[in-house]
DNA sequence: GGATGGTTTGACCAATCGGTCAGTTTCAGA
DNA sequence: TCTGAAACTGACCGATTGGTCAAACCATCC
């Protein structure tokens, strides 16, 4: 549950992580199987059982870190720097977020699909502080006139929306631009930056 | 599998695909089961399945009529109309179909995040097509300097991301918002409008 | 070389899965 | 009112599901 101890326990733990994210991110929780896991995973599925409670302990497992990695970028934002550039850095780290991990992006976005059953909770609590808090300070930068006004939240929203979207509909994303092998995040970097920069700049 | 021929085939029909657009969106494929399906329906299995030959028919029958329709909006933007309204049009009806069809909208993000394997063809043919050949219709508009010069495919994968995430992260968007009963779209197309003003206003 | 405790597994379980089928009920048209 | 087709169902099928368990394995320390 907490840490695992011998070095057994902590390698199979991340061994059955990794590949429950593979598949959980693909195909949500109740589309998963255990035994697909146990196969990405190179374990028996009772070995799988022997390191978690059950196929719900295991996807816990997974969600309970993953909000606070989510909104680590978000926490960064520095309410003495400069607005504009605070507000492009944290474009720029959530998009590296969405790039480095997309499976944990889509994680995360099959949660909501399902309605958020099991992070509830951290939606209405943690989460809903954190951006509260953080709206504060867009709107004071705002009001100070060092950021054109908008709705807050909701340009938290629009980073989140145009961010993730790059991992989570990544087959989309690539499936348009054509060209398979070619890396969309240069582009969708330089694209997020001139949008931003034209929206908020007084 | 075409048009329904009775009365009673019509109605049964529609109440399946309704039920099956209900569990397949919030479940995905391999997550939904013909049982909830009938139970959401209101018949049985059996029944089901008299109308149509498999899960994966009623799958595919409720995928086919969709990518026609959310694209629809894209196909309706005017190459001889003026730029920016053009696409402030494109962004209100993508926005409205988010707000009036959210299930379509989670369906089709859960066949993304699956990776497309039912629609990857009409990705790669189909809406690729449209989009480069809209993209074209942008770039002009660029280069005649009645909008300001931006990516224009990652432009209309803004649009997607920007709308879209209302209807699939809903659950988060009334979270962070508080106020459960109140509707955020209203505010969100107030938003969405300013951000694409600002950014394509040359 | 044993003893010990952590680790692994084949065999198994009840429940649920998508789907079938023989047979019954309901309905529309003559 | 009769009849044939359409609509519907309970019972059932083999496969798969999440999970259990006793037994075996294995590394380590005495």
């Amino acid at each position: 549950m907490t840490r695992p101890r011998t070095r057994i326990q902590q390698r199979n733990s991340e061994t059955i992580l990794e590949a429950a994210l593979e598949v959980f991110s693909q195909q949500g929780f109740r589309g998963a199987t255990l035994d697909q896991i146990a196969e990405v995973a190179g374990l028996s599925k009772p070995n799988l059982l022997y390191y978690f409670a059950s196929k719900e302990a295991i996807h816990a497992a997974l969600l309970s870190g993953l909000l606070v990695t989510w909104l680590n970028p978000l926490r960064a934002m520095d309410p003495d720097g400069d607005p504009v550039a605070e507000l492009l850095g944290y474009v720029r780290r959530k998009l590296e977020l969405s790039r480095d991990f997309p499976r944990e992006s889509r994680l995360f976005a099959n949660e909501m699909l399902q309605g958020a059953p099991r992070i509830r909770a951290a939606l209405e609590g943690e989460l809903r502080d954190l951006v509260q808090e953080k709206a504060a300070v867009l709107r004071r930068w705002m009001d100070e006139g060092r950021l054109a006004p908008v709705h807050p939240v909701h340009l938290i929203f629009s980073v989140w929306a145009l961010t993730q979207h790059y991992a989570d509909f990544d087959v989309q994303v690539r499936a348009v631009l054509g060209k398979a092998e070619a890396d969309p995040f240069p582009e969708a970097g330089q694209f997020l930056e001139v949008l931003f920069r034209r929206l908020l700049e007084p």
